[in-house]
RNA sequence: GGGCGGAUAGCUCAGUUGGUAGAGCGCAGCCCUUACAAGGCUGAUGUCGCAGGUUCGAUCCCUGUUCCGCCUACCA
């Protein structure tokens, strides 16, 4: 006797903990780099230090797992390799607001004290994340758990700086830049959210020099930058305006003269005034015209966006009024200057894109400032080449448009952030080499972009050419995706492969990884880039396949944030309803191309679904009383519904397997989600419980037991990579073969099985049941819209004139007795209609069930009647269609059949319904 | 401005070579039938955004169009 092992009720949470732990302690996620098995190898996205678990993580990671899981099961080596992502900005902004609730901040505390503030801070609160991940129950080599700060991975991020830059792939240059002024940093261009806002255009008058009762009118959306024009330009086709082209204006507010230049790629004649005032200080378009025209750049505000003192040529009381201003109040006193002095003609409502900072969403403003840049053409040249020549794949296709988009449009990058937390950028500067190219920022000593840097793994002792012992580093840190680019091979123990024989064999065994999986909302900034350098340093793309997933929004489709307050929190449903539940749930709507919308009704819905797999196996092991595993299992024991669940089975293991080899989870997840419910419990199981109870015969028994038992075990390995814990839990208390426990020292895990085989179809079982099905159904109709209680048991007489089916009803008549609670079956009544019937068609099998004493008959004229109705229109279409001599002559074969057939039975069975 | 995606049952969404539309939730009716009420059985509901075109036949292919959403872009 068999002792049921599972709990009567499903509680996930302890099953959830115990799991992880024994999982984690028996290192079953363990790659292994000596296996002769095949790779199967994945690069985590590294979440943030910073990072909780969000839905766009669980997401994600829920893919990955399902994909490590399925492939262990099939039989690689799977590497999914995790860790951790230092996130400059974003982490240097949390240890910043600690410091700011201590009264502290960065600059009072110094550089040096600052970062082993981070690190502690890291250390304290940075494995958040990776616990959450653990919960989630995602099979990383948690072994191999990498931080892109860690040595290792900065030896690769110096080690690929030194070589860009000795290829001359990496420079430095005065540019305008992308500047956050709250962060104080430059940003490289997809760095910054553009957002359109309603705003104003305004129209001033500049006098002209030699005439100053003459006015050239611009328009602009930013007054206050006037403070820095050193031009204003026309196209020279204007002919309004250029006859004007080499004369100057009096710019307002100001003692400066700026001349009057055309420029037809600057200036649309149709837009605004057809008068453009040029700032190449503080605008993209400025600048690049400025750099046409050689023109000068006047910059008028500081880091903090604050306007400077003593800006050339402006009126001292002016300058004293706005002095120390931020741009935005600046821009409200210079209009009112503006308005009284006569020189704004006009303003009206514009509305135009600003950009924000990724970040912290503060206004970014274009700046001038020495930064470092890679020259990024060359490189994505090759990344464009390997996605055409499909080294690597894109999943969906979709995607690929917008990756070449962006790879054949790409600019240079600009790499150096002016913040504290990230790598440092190995360049020194000699102070007397390049004694008139330093200025000075809050005490940091800043080189022009004229200073020549050395560039060195190591520091360097002195300077090389004079030999100077005063040197200095850079200040400047790595964008931190400038890591991230690297992650695939830096985390394989690049570029150690040569002193290292164990490193240079995780290289060549699990690089290029297989798949690398994210969302698209990040494919510029790491997908792309991660091509680039893999193809650079590598001389391979790094991964095979790039699968890319939706996004998670609320169940309004807005997109989720703390702001909005939107949030759902992974954890909270997975304390509510269980990780599997929600795990299934991510899968089941991870449908490709379209943001997941996600309900809470849903998650329900798959915890109801939990729940039936654990009853599911409750009762297989209530049943397996007497049950021997050294029980043949050969076709001859089989019967009709054994044969029907096996053919199924196969199908379910055909579509499983079909759908995760091409990222379809939802279809994966649906197809097993069918197949458990509706087909083994709905069916299956009810067909069983006879002979499970002894009441056929040992032998039908014996072989139920033995089908009920494999075919729960094929399920739950079906379902193991998208619902780990639960299967493991079940899987741990069947009875198993030999060999069926999984290998080594007493260690047994579900995930340790080969994932389901195909058995043997059988599709004439499969045909004869779906005609018992139909059979069971039509009674169950007919009992439920003639009101018959399901406490009563009744008659039923079938009729057929096919004999092969009337052998089926004898032979598997009892099938349909239980199920649809009918006590005698008269198969052999002769055809028309008995008195007192009601009448269903179910494949032309006659039902009959006599209703004397509980019918209504006006009940089963209504329901006839309706059943009458819907063959005739259906007939009516079918016969149009056969009408049509085009049809039968060019439709294929099979569906001309198939209709055929299918009129001729709906003839024959309006005609008995009508009798 | 350019590009992409969506529009299918009350709601959220599937629908892979064009051949009589599917699921989950919700809804209605009946049932505590010893795996499961987080359950069982039964049922109702769709001019598949709009207009054309190709085809014997279109939710699916083509063109146009209207609404949404997203990405991208230097119109001051």
């Amino acid at each position: 006797m068999t002792e049921a092992k599972l709990d009567k009720v499903y509680a996930p949470k302890a099953i959830e903990e115990k799991w992880t732990k024994y999982w984690l302690e028996n290192e079953l996620f363990r790659a292994d780099v000596n296996s002769t098995k095949p790779a199967f190898s994945m690069a985590i996205p590294p979440p943030n230090v910073t990072g909780s678990l969000h839905m766009g993580h669980a997401l994600n990671n829920t893919l990955q797992d399902i994909l490590a899981r399925y492939k262990r099961m099939k039989g690689f080596d799977v590497l999914w390799l995790p860790g951790t992502d230092h996130a400059g900005i974003a982490t240097q902004n949390v240890v910043e607001k600690k410091l700011h609730a201590e009264g502290l901040d960065r600059h009072k505390l110094g550089r040096e004290k600052f970062i082993q503030r981070v690190w502690q801070w890291k250390e304290e609160s940075g494995g958040a994340i990776i616990n959450q991940l653990k919960r989630l129950g995602a099979s990383c080599d948690w072994s191999r758990e990498q931080f892109t700060m860690s040595p290792e991975l900065s030896k690769a991020v110096r080690e690929v700086f030194v070589r860009l830059y000795e290829e001359g792939l990496i420079y430095r240059d005065e540019r305008l830049i992308n500047w956050c002024p709250r962060c104080l940093t430059a940003l490289s261009d997809i760095e910054v959210e553009h957002e359109e806002t309603p705003g104003k255009l305004y129209h001033i008058r500049y006098p002209l020099a030699d005439n100053p009762k003459e006015f050239l009118t611009v328009a602009t959306t930013r007054p206050e930058t006037m403070l820095g024009d050193t031009a204003v330009a026309v196209h020279p086709d204007d002919e309004r305006y250029n006859k004007f082209i080499g004369k100057e204006v009096l710019l307002p507010l100001t003692s400066r003269r700026i001349p009057v230049i055309g420029d037809s790629i600057l200036v649309d004649i149709e837009f605004g005034t057809g008068a453009v005032k040029i700032t190449p200080a503080h605008d993209f378009n400025d600048f690049e015209a400025g750099l046409r025209h050689s023109l000068k750049r006047i910059n008028i505000f500081n880091e903090r966006a604050h306007i400077k003192q003593n800006i050339p040529d402006i009126n001292p009381e002016i300058m004293e009024e706005i002095t120390g201003l931020h741009v935005h109040k600046a821009r409200e006193r210079v209009i009112h200057i503006l308005k009284e002095h006569g020189f704004l003609t006009k303003s009206e409502d514009h509305k135009h894109v600003i950009g924000k900072c990724y970040r912290c969403k503060t206004v970014i403003e274009p700046y001038l400032s020495p930064q470092w840049y890679v020259k990024v053409k060359p490189l994505a040249e090759e990344a464009i080449k390997a996605v055409e020549q499909g080294k690597t794949r894109i999943i969906p296709e979709g995607w690929q448009n917008t990756y070449f988009e962006w790879m054949r449009n790409i600019k240079d990058w600009c790499i150096s952030r002016q913040i504290w937390w990230g790598h440092q950028v190995p360049a020194w500067y000699c102070l007397k080499c390049n004694k008139g190219e330093i200025y000075e920022v809050h005490g940091e000593k800043r080189f022009s972009a004229k200073a020549k840097p050395i560039v060195s793994r190591t520091e360097p002792k002195d300077c090389p050419a004079c030999k100077s012992k005063d040197i200095v580093r850079d200040n400047d840190v790595l964008d931190t995706w400038f890591s991230s680019a690297l992650w695939p091979f830096s985390t394989l123990g690049w570029p150690e492969k040569v002193e290292t024989q164990n490193l240079a064999s995780l290289l060549q065994r699990y690089y290029p990884t297989s798949v690398i999986v994210t969302g698209f909302d990040i494919i510029f900034f790491w997908v792309a880039r991660m091509m680039m350098m893999g193809l650079k340093f590598m001389g391979n793309v790094p991964f095979r396949d790039v699968y890319i997933h939706a996004l998670v929004r609320d169940a309004e489709g807005q997109k989720m944030s703390k702001s909005k307050g939107n949030v759902i929190d992974p954890l909270v449903i997975m304390d509510k309803y269980g990780t599997d539940a929600f795990r299934f749930t991510l899968a089941a709507m991870a449908a490709q191309g379209r943001d997941i919308k996600l309900a809470e009704e849903r998650i329900e819905g798959y915890r109801n679904f939990c729940n039936k797999i654990w009853n599911l196996a409750r009762f297989t092991l209530m049943n397996l009383e007497g049950f021997s595993d050294h029980w043949p299992l050969t076709t001859g024991h089989y019967s009709l519904a054994d044969k029907w669940i096996l053919t199924r089975l196969n199908a379910a293991i055909k579509d499983v397997t079909e759908d995760l080899e091409t990222y379809r989870f939802n279809d994966a997840a649906n197809s097993a989600y069918q197949f458990v419910w509706h087909e083994l419990c709905d069916w299956y199981v009810e067909l069983i419980k006879f002979d499970l109870r002894g009441e056929n015969s040992e032998e039908r028994k014996m072989t139920a037991q033995t089908v009920l038992l494999k075919i729960l075990k094929d399920s739950l390995k079906l379902l193991h990579p998208i619902m780990p814990f639960i299967t493991e839990e079940i899987w741990d208390v069947l009875p198993h073969e030999e060999g069926d426990k999984g290998q080594g020292a007493g260690v047994s895990s579900i995930m340790q099985q080969p994932f389901p085989k195909t058995g043997e179809d059988y599709p004439d079982a499969e045909r004869d049941m779906i005609l018992i099905m139909d059979v069971i159904k039509a009674i169950r109709n007919i009992r439920s819209e003639m009101n018959v209680s399901p406490a009563l048991t009744i008659e039923a007489v079938c009729y057929s004139s096919d004999v092969s089916v009337i052998r089926l009803l004898e032979t598997e008549g009892s099938h349909i007795k239980t199920l649809s609670k009918v006590s005698v079956l008269n198969i052999s009544a002769p055809a028309g209609r008995p008195e007192n019937c009601a009448t269903a068609i179910a494949d032309n099998i006659e039902i009959f069930i006599p209703l004397k004493g509980l019918i209504n008959f006006e009940e089963e004229e209504k329901r006839l009647k309706k059943d009458i109705e819907k063959i005739e229109k259906e007939i009516l279409a079918l016969e149009r269609k056969m009408s049509n001599k085009e049809f039968i002559e060019r439709a294929p074969k099979e569906v001309v059949e198939k209709d055929k057939a299918r009129l001729e039975e709906l003839l024959q069975k309006k005609t008995k319904l009508e009798q």
